[in-house]
Formats: C-alpha cells, sequence, structure tokens
DNA sequence: GCTCAAAGGCTAATAGAACTAGCTTACTCC
DNA sequence: GGAGTAAGCTAGTTCTATTAGCCTTTGAGC
C-alpha cells in the first residue's frame, strides 16, 4: 500500500500522489483505501517515513568502511542517487516531521547521525558540526532539487559539477577543521 | 490580480493558494476571476514571472557596486531575504519556465547573469563559471528552502550558519579562481 | 461443522475545488 | 443614444477527498 504509493510518487510525481491514482493502481475503489490509511495526509506522512528511512540506510550503507573525503563523496553519491532514481520519495523526505511524531523524527535523525558522523572524521565537532551539516545539507538538497525539477539546462555536465560540488566542499571542510578553534559547547544540537 | 495572487502565497503558502481563496481575498466571486486569468496554473506561472523578476531585481540591486566576496555576501544575502520575506513567491521561483515562455525565460535569466557577473569578479569563466553558478544556486536554495521548511531546529544560529556558509563558498572561490586552467570553451551555456 | 467477528471490498452520498456557459450591468467611444 | 467591451454574477459540471452503511470472505474457536 505504501510502497505502491511511493511507487506512484516515483512515477508521476509527489504531488500528483493522489488516491484515485493510488487506487486505479492498486486495481481497487477508491473508498476501499479507508480500509488501510487515515487520509491522504496520513499517507504522505508514511510515504515520508519510509522515503527517509530508505535515504537513511543508503547513504548509511555509503559510509560504513569510509572516513574523511572518502566518506563524504560517497555519502553525497548516494543521497544525489536516491534523489534521481526515486524523485517522488525525495520530495517526500523534505517534510519535516510532526513534532510528536516520534517514528518519523527518529528516521529523519539517522541521515543527520550519519552526516555528524562523517564531519567527525574531519575533526569537526559542536557548533562547527553544525554550521557544516547545514552548509552540506543545503548543499546536497539544492543540488538534488534543482537537477530533478530541470533546473540545470544542460544534462551532460552535471556529474562534473556535483563532483565539484563535493570536491569543493571537501577542501572547505579540511581548511575549516584546521583553523576551527576548539567549540566553546560541546553540546549536542538538532542543526 | 497576480500581486493580491503572490500576497496569498506568501501568507498561506504556495500550494495553499486557492482560486477560492484568492476570490475571497478580492472580494469577488471565484468565476469572476476568470475574466482575467486563464486558469490556476497561468495564475501560477504569472506569480511565478513576478517573483522571479523581483528576485532579480533584489540580487541585481545587491550586486551594484561591489565585485567578487563583496558582491557574493551581498548577493548570497539579498537571495536569503527574498526568501524569508516572501516564502510563498519564493516557491514560485523554483518552478522552471515553459520552454516557449520567452518572457518567464528571460526573468529567470536575470538572476542568472547576476550570479554569472559575481563569479566573473573571481576570474571564473566558461565551464568553471558554470559548474560554480550551480553551486552557488543549489547552496542558496537548499539554505532558504530548508530554512523555510522549518529543516533548522534551532533558529538562533542559522544567521551564523548561513555566513559561514557564504564564506567558506567564498574561500572556495578564490582557491578554485587560483588553481583554475583556462576553459576550453568560452561559450556561454545555460547552467 | 457452525458461528462469528474481523478484514477488506463495494455503492451511494457529501463537500470543496476548478472550470464552463450564459446572462447582466456599466462605462467608453463614436 | 447606441454599439462594444470589461467585469461581475448564478447555475451547473467534473474531479478529488472523505464518510456512512452494506456485503462477502476467511480463519479461529467452540
Amino acid at each position: 500500500m505504501v510502497t505502491g504509493a511511493a511507487e506512484l510518487a516515483d512515477e508521476a510525481g509527489w504531488e500528483r500522489l493522489t488516491l484515485a491514482a493510488l487506487a486505479a493502481r492498486l486495481g481497487v475503489r477508491l473508498p476501499s483505501l479507508y480500509k488501510h490509511i487515515d487520509s491522504l495526509d496520513g499517507l504522505r506522512r508514511d510515504v515520508a517515513v519510509l522515503a527517509v528511512t530508505e535515504l537513511g540506510a543508503a547513504v548509511s550503507a555509503a559510509a560504513v568502511g569510509r572516513a574523511a573525503s572518502d566518506a563524504l563523496r560517497a555519502v553525497a553519491g548516494a543521497y544525489r542517487d536516491y534523489g534521481q532514481h526515486h524523485p517522488g520519495r525525495y520530495a517526500a523526505t523534505v517534510r519535516a516531521p510532526a513534532t510528536d511524531d516520534a517514528e518519523h523524527t527518529a528516521a529523519a535523525g539517522t541521515v543527520l547521525r550519519v552526516v555528524l558522523a562523517v564531519l567527525a572524521g574531519y575533526g569537526l565537532a559542536g557548533d562547527d558540526a553544525i554550521d557544516a551539516t547545514r552548509a552540506l545539507r543545503a548543499a546536497l538538497h539544492g543540488f538534488v532539487t534543482l537537477e530533478a525539477g530541470g533546473g540545470f539546462g544542460m544534462p551532460a555536465d552535471v556529474d562534473r559539477s556535483f563532483t565539484r560540488l563535493v570536491d569543493g566542499f571537501d577542501a572547505s571542510l579540511h581548511r575549516w577543521a584546521d583553523t576551527a578553534q576548539p567549540s566553546h559547547t560541546t553540546r549536542v544540537r538538532t542543526p
């Protein structure tokens, strides 16, 4: 049910994930869906949880056994890959978890933990790690979104542009770690 | 009409820009809107053109009289500012222009030209400038989107994170320009 | 073997959104 | 003063989400 919705979102687009289309895909009348879901919004939330869980697993798998630059490149590649192959699901991951939705929040935290672990390999921690996490997320998310939305005119060179983006970020992290002062706080925050 | 729709999008959210809400705001019955617009999609396109024009004017104004790092910081600040103050309009700017929509394409090109001009101040041109443009757009767009969507947990430090992101990008551009080989092509492409 | 309850499907009906058709009013321009 | 047009309206259609109420299958427990 949720996987069917996720496939539909990937094929038709996240905003065109409609109960009518899902029912047709499952060979069932629309109201029958309500035996399995609460509402369209509930279904969307379920797809979001599925997607963010998958994304977390993908970047997690990419990071295992690697460190620093190596890990960064692998994680960035896995992130972009997921967005390219699952555009509908990827769009779902953008949705912020409801504050009282523990399952969703936990799933979203996996991606975060992987990124923090990668940054730890550069010697970053505390506020520095938070700033770097935000910057990395922004860069990756922006790139994937613009690419998925056709924001880049020439598809041929996009791979190279992405490599350069990641390499530039890698260099920045190295310099950053070299010059960083010990943080005045090591308390871990939500970035 | 279009400005009313843009205000409504800023207040209620881009995806909640509805003809019923717009008609109510204008003190008019819904069908009367069709004397001024073609369709909801046409209205959205008009709002997108308005937004991308405003955004182009904002970054353009920020860049005038500045160069290199100074210009980068000003443009990045203006970009984020626009996204913060006009979240609905900003979301509209993401929409890619239809290939046969000359007005929309031209308006979107203004932002692009400003960014390319800023990068020229770093000595970047050709493929290097395209890669840098994509990276800068991705970073800015990702940051603004995540910020607007509540993707960052702690609001207090977001300003500092943004400054660091821009400063890091600035440093990367300087290094990049220093080490860049003359490009084998100077043909300007759509990034 | 029968009962019965839960799971999962259905039709019918409601409400809100986009959109169309056809009518009316009022202002402008000759 | 009358034609033309701009801009409003009501009424009605289609599509989507959602609810209510009914029917069938299936598997467990007696």
